[in-house]
RNA sequence: GGUCGGUUGGCCGAGUGGCUAGGCAGCGGUCUGCAAAACCGCGUACGGCGGUUCGAAUCCGCCACCGACCUCCA
């Protein structure tokens, strides 16, 4: 169980070799998505990168408890007093009941997570199922000394806690610069401080969700369901806490605060944070009203897109880059991805049909090692996939005959390809359409023997035609040495 | 303004003090009736200016530009 496998901790900016604290048990937390809106490219992003950690992790034998709440109350439009909860705006807007918004957008968040392969985490808990939980930590808090109470609402103590602790351990802020440059807000007279954020929240009489409380009748603040879901199901300190870069400061920060004091001590060993999608060089986001949804790549039906792209395509255009770097989206880009994909699965394919040879020219040990330095370094998966493609060379060079594998090293091969582009990637073998149907299957066999033997006959005129019908049917021939073989294009 | 990060060949994107990822595009070739596809081969790039070093794109300093965060955001 002594993996190799280094982290960079945002903790400690280092990379660090990962010792859970209660192996082979890890505890696995991610901030997810605020159900208000479709998922697009930015969400994507962090799904995938943790993704890929969770599988890599239970392949190297870990018993991993994947938390990923869904935030279905509390995450407001700014943090005012008036500050309007994001759901509860656009259920008025739609006139809807809240819950029905939360449906809705949650199950096209499965829709579109499950498109692009990303496993469901072990538990996916919802903020508003654990009010109790969260009103307890705020107790605690307010017992200790660190929130206090006004006009309904609780706010945490931002000042007093960096009397004693320290916030901005993770983000590295100094709460006195912080306050030198940040001017106070309207309306923000609740608060002692600016820096103060709220646990519980006293909702407007217009408010539609709500709870009630010793303090009022409220809802909980966005950056306590976090402490309190992850409390409940992973324990009071757990192994990773992971999220996109954004939410390090102040989502994060003020989770580390809330725990430290409810709990003695910050939630996590590893603070893991993937960073963002830009567009233009520009984060892709709703602030910034410049995303673009999945939706909307799977079906090309936005006017940044030069066509649809295949759910694939985006998970290998996510996992060519590393985690940590910014990775620009153009069409050109992803048209890339789509090649090179394309590569790698022919390449895959190919491997299927290559018979094993006397000599050895290969070394797949030596590849293997490679594959899971590539991972156990902080999860390069751009670096793993050059690996692949080193591989996809190999095996090209053996299907022309200028490279052989014995069969020892052919089945490593097959074995380990399909560990690492299958099982740890995630990447899918592309979907042909139907193109599988055995009715098709025997027409195009049909159709390609009559083109056969019309070459035969130097007869190029229907040759041609067939050649070309087809492609006009979205099919495509490729001839190949032995004989032609057909490919669905879209 | 503060904090942090980035600047790599036509594009995307890794990485390391010397052994110069990978993908896409491009060029040349093989194959083919022609084409397409496929395959093979080819590209010596690291923002600017200094410094350290036998040697730097990789370390240090300065400058320029870009971005993220600074109580909405994955």
């Amino acid at each position: 169980m002594s993996s190799k496998l280094k982290i960079f901790n945002t903790l400690s900016k280092e990379k660090e070799i990962f010792k859970p604290s209660r192996a082979p048990h890890v505890g696995l937390y991610v901030c997810g998505p605020t159900v208000y809106g479709d998922p697009h490219l930015g969400h994507a992003r962090p799904a995938i990168t943790f993704d890929l950690l969770f599988r890599y992790l239970q392949h190297l034998g870990y018993k991993v408890r994947y938390v990923r709440n869904i935030t279905d109350v509390g995450h407001l439009e700014n943090d005012a007093d008036d500050g309007d909860d994001k759901i509860a705006q656009k259920a008025r807007l739609e006139k809807l009941e809240p819950m029905e918004i939360v449906q809705y957008y949650t199950e096209r968040y499965h829709t579109y997570m499950n498109a692009l392969n990303v496993k469901s985490p072990s538990i996916e808990p919802r903020a508003s199922g654990h009010i109790i939980e969260q009103l307890a930590i705020v107790e605690s808090i307010i017992d200790k000394g660190f929130a206090y109470e006004s006009n309904g609402s609780v706010y945490f103590d931002v000042e007093r806690y960096n009397k004693e602790y320290n916030y901005g351990i993770l983000s590295g802020r100094v709460l006195e610069d912080l306050l030198r440059s940040t001017r106070a807000l309207d309306g923000q007279s609740e608060k002692k401080s600016s820096f103060d954020f709220a646990l519980w929240k006293k909702a407007a009489p217009s408010h539609i969700m709500r709870w009630p409380s010793k303090y009022s009748d409220g809802f909980p603040g966005w950056h306590l369901e976090c402490t309190a879901m992850a409390t409940r199901y992973l324990g009071k300190t757990f192994d990773i806490h992971g999220g996109g870069m954004d939410l390090l400061f102040p989502h994060h920060e003020c989770e580390i605060a809330q725990s430290t004091v409810a709990h003695g001590q910050g939630p996590a060993s590893y603070w893991m944070h993937n960073n963002m999608v830009t567009i233009e060089g520009q984060k892709m986001g709703k602030s910034l009203g410049n995303f673009i949804t999945l939706e909307e790549f799977f079906s090309g039906g936005h006017k940044l897109l030069n066509k649809a792209w295949s759910p694939m395509t985006i998970r290998f255009f996510i996992l060519q880059a590393h985690y940590r770097s910014t990775v620009d989206f153009s069409n050109e880009a992803l048209l890339a991805a789509e090649k090179g994909l394309n590569r790698l699965m022919e390449g895959i394919e190919r491997l299927n049909n290559i018979s094993p040879g006397l000599r050895n020219d290969y070394n797949v040990d030596e590849l293997e090692l490679k594959c899971y330095d590539a991972l156990n370094d902080d999860l390069n998966s751009p670096v793993l996939i050059a690996h692949l493609f080193d591989a996809v060379k190999a095996i090209n060079q053996a299907y022309d005959g200028k490279l052989s594998f014995s069969k020892e090293n052919l089945d490593k091969l097959r074995h380990l390809i399909n560990l690492f582009v299958f099982e740890l990637l995630g990447l899918k073998t592309i979907n042909k359409n139907n193109a599988d149907s055995d009715v098709l299957n025997g027409v195009l066999s049909l159709i390609l023997n009559i083109r056969q033997e019309a070459k035969n006959n130097k007869d190029w005129v229907t040759s041609d035609k067939i050649r070309i019908g087809l492609a006009s049917l979205g099919i495509e021939i490729k001839d190949g040495k032995d004989g032609a073989s057909w490919e669905v294009k879209k």
